[in-house]
Order: C-alpha cells, then sequence, then structure tokens
DNA sequence: CCACGGAGCTAAATTGATTCAGCATCGCCG
DNA sequence: CGGCGATGCTGAATCAATTTAGCTCCGTGG
C-alpha cells in the first residue's frame, strides 16, 4: 500500500523529489539572503515545489517562527452594524497586503467578555489584536503581554493605547461652516447629547463634534438653537424636528446630530409640508449608506471607517508608529444645503409662497 | 542569567513544575479516557497548570492534530453590507459554542479571485469553508481537498455544494396573502427583475420569490399589476412608484421588491401627497434596518441571515447533515397595511376625500 | 518462589518547517 | 605541495504539543 495517499506534500517530498536536502529546499523557497545555492538548485526545487503543489504548513511555521501572520479583530457591535462594516473592509485589504490574515470575535455588546476574546486571541497566538468598537468611546482594556500590540480603532482606553478615531472636531466645524457658508444664521442644532458627552466612557467624539459646530457658528456670529436629545435615532430626529420646527418657524437650516437623526429630520419636514432644502436644509454627520437614499440627497460629514481600518492595521504592522491618531472626516456633498445668497430675504413673509406656482 | 523571561509557559514548564512527565501532563489536561494516572497526580498537574497560567500553544496541537478548530469565511461583499453582516454574527455565535474561531476573507466582488481565498484558507488548513454571497445566486466553486467541508451560505454552486438559502417562495406566498387577505384586490408589484430570474448565475432566489407572489395572487383570484426593473434599489422604487401610480391610479397597495425599492415607493407615494396605509399599503422583503425606520413602519419578509449562518456552521461542524437546505422567513408585521374590510367602498370617488377634515 | 496482570507512569517518536553548525570540494596563492 | 577561503550543500536540533510503546512496581494466585 502507498502510504503518500491524499497526503499534502511538505517540504521533505520537494526535497526527496529535487533530490535536495529539506534546507536547500527551505533556504530557496524562501529567498533567504546570504544563502549560497546555485541556480541550477533552484530550478529544481522550485519546479519539484510547483509540480507537487507544495504549500507550506503555516502550524509549522508558527510553532517554529513565533509568528502566525494573523491578526484578530474584536468588536462588539461592529459586525452586526449597518455602516460600520466598512471597517473590516479597510482592514481586511490591508491585512491582505501585508499577507496577513484575520481572526473575527464579537462581544455581542457585552464589555466584560472583551477579556476573554482577547485572551483567545492571545492563545492563538495573533501578532496584533485590533479592538473595533460601535461607539467611539474609552472602554477598559486588560493588560496583555509586551510582544502582542493592540489597537483601538474608532475608541480609546483608560490605559492609553494606541487608538484610530476620526476628526469630529474639524468634521463639526466644517459642516457648521457650510451652512453659515451658505447664508445661513437661524439655524437649529438637533442635538447635542449631554448625556454621552458627560463621560469618555459615553463618548469620546460627541463632545469634540459639538465644540467644532459651536466654534464655527461662533466663528460667523450665529446662534444656533441647539437642543439636547438623549439619544441618536429617526424616531427622536423626528420628534426633535418637529418642536423645532414649532418653536422656531424661522430657522432656515438644521444641522442633525448624524444620519439616522437626519432621516427622521426628513419625514418631520415633509410631515409639515414643507420642502428640502427649499424651505429648510439640512447636514449631517456619518455618511451612512441611507444618506444617499434620501431625496434630495444627505450633505453629511462621512465617518472613515476604512480608512480607520486600514490605519490601524499599518499601526500593528509596524508601518507607522504607534499612538493617537486622527483621521479626517470628507464632507460629502449632495444636495440637501440651499445656497442663501440673495433669495433669503423672500422668507419674511409666509403667506407669498404660493409663488412658485 | 534567566531563561525563563517573559517567554510563554509551555507544557513542559507545567510538567518541570508538577514533578510529572509531559505524557502524564497532556493526558491529564485533556481528560484523556482510559489513562489511569492517579487523583493525586491530577490535582497537582492542574495545579501547576494554573499557577503558570498554561495556555497550549495551538500551532503545535494543529500540527501534531492536524485540525485546527478554525473556519474560514468567504464572501464576496457580505462584510461590507448594510445588512447581511447578521451573517457573521449567527455563524460567530456557533462557530464559538463549538470552540472554533473564524477567518474572514472577502473578494470584493471579484469572483475570480475565490479561488485564492480558498486556497488561502485550506493553505491554513481550516476545519471548513463557508462561502457567504451578498445575493444569492449559483457560483462556481472550485474543487477542494475532500477532508475540508465547503457550504455556500445565500447560494448555490454549479457543481451542487451544500447550501443554505432562504425559504423565498414561502415567504413571497405569504406577502402576497397578507395583502389579498386585508382585502387588497388592485395591487402593483414593483418588480420583478427579468435579467436576475433568467439565470441562476444571478439570482437563485428572486424566482421562487416571484412564483410564491404569483401563486398566492392567482389563489386570491386577483391579477396584479406587476412591473418588471433592471435592478433593485430606492432611485428605482420611486420612479417606478410614481409610473405605477399614474398607471394604475386605483391601486390600493404595492409590494415592492425589497425594502430599497419600498424606501423609494415610500417617497413616491408622499411625493403624490399620499399616505402610508391609508391610501396605498405597503410590504416588501429583507428586513433591513431601514424597514423599522420608516413611518409608519414597513411590514417586510425578514431574510433570516443570522439563522442563515448558525445554519451553516452547524453543517459544516457535523451538527446537521450537510446538503440543501432552505431557511423559512419570518414575516415582520409593522404598519404599512391597511385592512380594507369594509372601508374599501368609500374609494370609488376621490374628490369626496375631503371628508377626513 | 515465580509468573502474571494491572496500576501508574514515562521515554521517545511524530508533526512540518527553520536554522545553526559544519562538512566536502575546488581553486588559488605562496 | 600545503593551507586557506569561498562555494555548495546537509545533518540535526528546535519549536510545543500528542501518542505509541513500554517500563517499573506491587499484589496475588498457582
Amino acid at each position: 500500500m502507498p502510504k503518500n495517499v491524499d497526503r499534502r506534500p511538505t517540504l521533505a517530498d520537494v526535497a526527496a523529489l529535487s533530490g535536495m536536502s529539506k534546507t536547500a529546499v527551505s533556504m530557496i523557497l524562501n529567498d533567504r539572503p546570504g544563502s549560497r545555492l546555485s541556480a541550477d538548485a533552484a530550478r529544481r526545487v522550485r519546479a519539484a515545489a510547483e509540480e507537487l503543489g507544495y504549500r507550506p504548513n503555516p502550524a509549522a511555521q508558527s510553532l517554529r517562527l513565533g509568528r502566525t501572520k494573523t491578526l484578530g479583530f474584536i468588536s462588539d457591535q461592529i459586525t452586526v452594524t449597518r455602516y460600520a462594516s466598512e471597517m473590516i473592509r479597510g482592514l481586511l485589504s490591508a491585512a491582505k497586503e501585508h499577507g496577513h490574515t484575520v481572526l473575527i470575535a464579537e462581544t455581542e455588546g457585552d464589555d466584560a467578555t472583551i477579556s476573554d476574546e482577547i485572551q483567545a486571541m492571545i492563545d492563538r497566538r495573533v501578532d496584533g489584536i485590533l479592538i473595533g468598537l460601535l461607539g467611539a468611546r474609552m472602554i477598559e482594556v486588560p493588560e496583555t503581554p509586551a510582544d502582542v500590540p493592540v489597537v483601538i480603532v474608532n475608541g480609546t482606553s483608560t490605559t492609553g493605547h494606541p487608538s484610530v478615531l476620526p476628526d469630529e472636531r474639524t468634521a463639526g466645524h466644517a459642516m457648521a461652516r457650510l451652512l453659515t457658508d451658505a447664508g445661513h444664521r437661524r439655524v437649529g442644532v438637533i442635538g447635542n447629547n449631554p448625556r454621552a458627552v458627560s463621560s469618555p466612557l459615553h463618548s469620546v467624539t460627541i463632545g469634540p463634534r459639538f465644540d467644532g459646530i459651536r466654534a464655527a457658528f461662533a466663528e460667523a456670529g450665529v446662534d444656533p438653537f441647539i437642543m439636547d436629545v438623549p439619544d441618536w435615532n429617526p424616531d427622536i430626529g423626528y420628534t426633535r424636528t418637529l418642536q423645532m420646527l414649532d418653536a422656531h418657524p424661522d430657522i432656515t437650516a438644521i444641522l442633525a446630530g448624524n444620519d439616522g437623526v437626519a432621516f427622521g429630520t426628513y419625514q418631520a419636514i415633509a410631515e409639515r409640508g414643507l420642502r428640502v432644502p427649499d424651505d429648510i436644509s439640512v447636514a449631517s454627520f456619518d455618511d451612512e449608506e441611507l444618506a444617499s437614499f434620501q431625496r434630495p440627497g444627505l450633505t453629511t460629514a462621512r465617518l472613515p471607517y476604512d480608512v480607520m481600518g486600514r490605519t490601524a492595521v499599518e499601526m500593528l504592522l509596524g508601518e507607522r508608529p504607534l499612538g493617537a491618531v486622527l483621521i479626517p472626516m470628507p464632507v460629502i456633498e449632495r444636495a440637501s444645503i440651499r445656497g442663501l445668497d440673495r433669495p433669503a430675504e423672500i422668507h419674511s413673509d409666509e403667506s407669498i409662497s404660493s409663488s412658485e406656482a
């Protein structure tokens, strides 16, 4: 009976077929610099490897080298989230470029299990760990062996791990500026989230986002109507926009906390028989897919999850220094903001709006 | 100089500390049946392992055992998709329950690279491979070693691999039935996709979905207005709904191809000054997150990605037979369908609709 | 008194790759 | 002609686990 049925070829098989030693084969296939093997030997070895369809066994390599060429990605809810899976795309493609694969795990929202997941990754001897968060906040990360770097994507840690965050302050400033530059001076903001801002454990980005917003309005001499909200979702966007419209019927623009809120804002505006952007301009943050579904398209500051994922991998793989990085949020201009250069005046009397007919 | 600085403890370390052999330690820690080691020895070994914080090296285990306790998940676009990341959640939790971890890779839409990704997974000696598809279609899957099972989630293969698909025919029937049961007899359907139905390489589910729809309408004696479309997205939903409303002003319900189409349908209905569900009922398929954002909430048949992912893992891990499985699509009833039991009559003359005031 | 069997344990082989140390052979220089 | 260095290659150790084969006691039955 043949002994080599269906067994995957090993280095030894290649050595035997090529008539060389395992050492030689290893050196040739790895292009080891400094090895002085003849061109002829190299040719024979490569031919043999090709013929057998030889693939190195990564388990054996890991065992010997102590590196696994594998990264661990642990998320709280990312994989489940409508928009943040872009992060996975970014990190996957960066990892692939460096010949690494990625293991995934999810805590399903329970921060306590993050410790277990990290341990599981370390048990598997990953070369580095990424922790991806759905909402950008500060979390507690257990200590890890010094040789396993950890970077947090869309968050920070209480113990100061390297991190990748969106540059929210600049984005907040840019979006408010977009509105004031378009001539809007009476604008509603829905909404600040005092609880989230109260502690980095709730959010590390909502604060900067609103700092930027406030700064830009102040620079333009605009005093916006900022409404506090307990959470950001379409339902809250809807009800608060209705309130805003009642309280300040003369506003010309609404800046929403994120695209989910803006979704509700669109609904409320339609409910009142108003039009975006003719009557009310709308802008927001995140650039979820649904921002492009809106009619007219929603102008929003994009959360660059893909770049963040990619950047984190580059940090892990030593391509850029480990540290705290801020990724710019590109402004995606669609059609939800109207310029008020001149037509702003005719807005004083609402009864003549029939002039459109 | 100490030799054991910062090195992770190995089986040999546990053996040394407990005064036993590596063999004994291995047998005890693995609860090997048939080994006749004393209770006292077991206690000492476990204590030593605990004290050192011993964790087995999976690379060494894989090398020896040929199993990696790792599953490979390859997708075309899943990880990037707003709704299908539920599949990852399902498969992750099932894998975790069986002590397996999951490697991910993505072809980024290029089917040609699927072969490379499979090879990469096989190189890593995964115990099984999942191929997840964004749109349910038939793909070509290269041959794999007999000891590595492959199952396709949300799709099928030309070579008849085990697969997990949603039960679209039943769902199509159920949704149409929901409408006819509510008394709707003039209903628009947006839209069938002839190109997609033309070949399993485009879709293996749109056909059954529409078969079910047609069957249910036929059973109820209803002859729906079915509109063909080239694709399913909000934009098409919007323009086609406008056309549908023009062509058949007397319809009382619209069944949309999926939630994206329904999004556009809502927009078009609002544009015409009509209301969901008072004037037009709407139903669709998928249950994306945005279905719950709609106002009123959209009644839709849920694509059970999480169950599909979980089921595929159970097949890979031998918990259920490898084969073709159909997963039921639950009907998610929200508020977009109006019962027409009696009030249907007053619809004949539109001019008296002012009676609502 | 010796053989035998079972209990309790261990030495060594094995898995597949990398790498250190070193062995021939050859040409060249003194 | 002897020694030296370069060239081209290989044997064996190593990584950390599992597992086969077998060793040493000890008690018991013949």
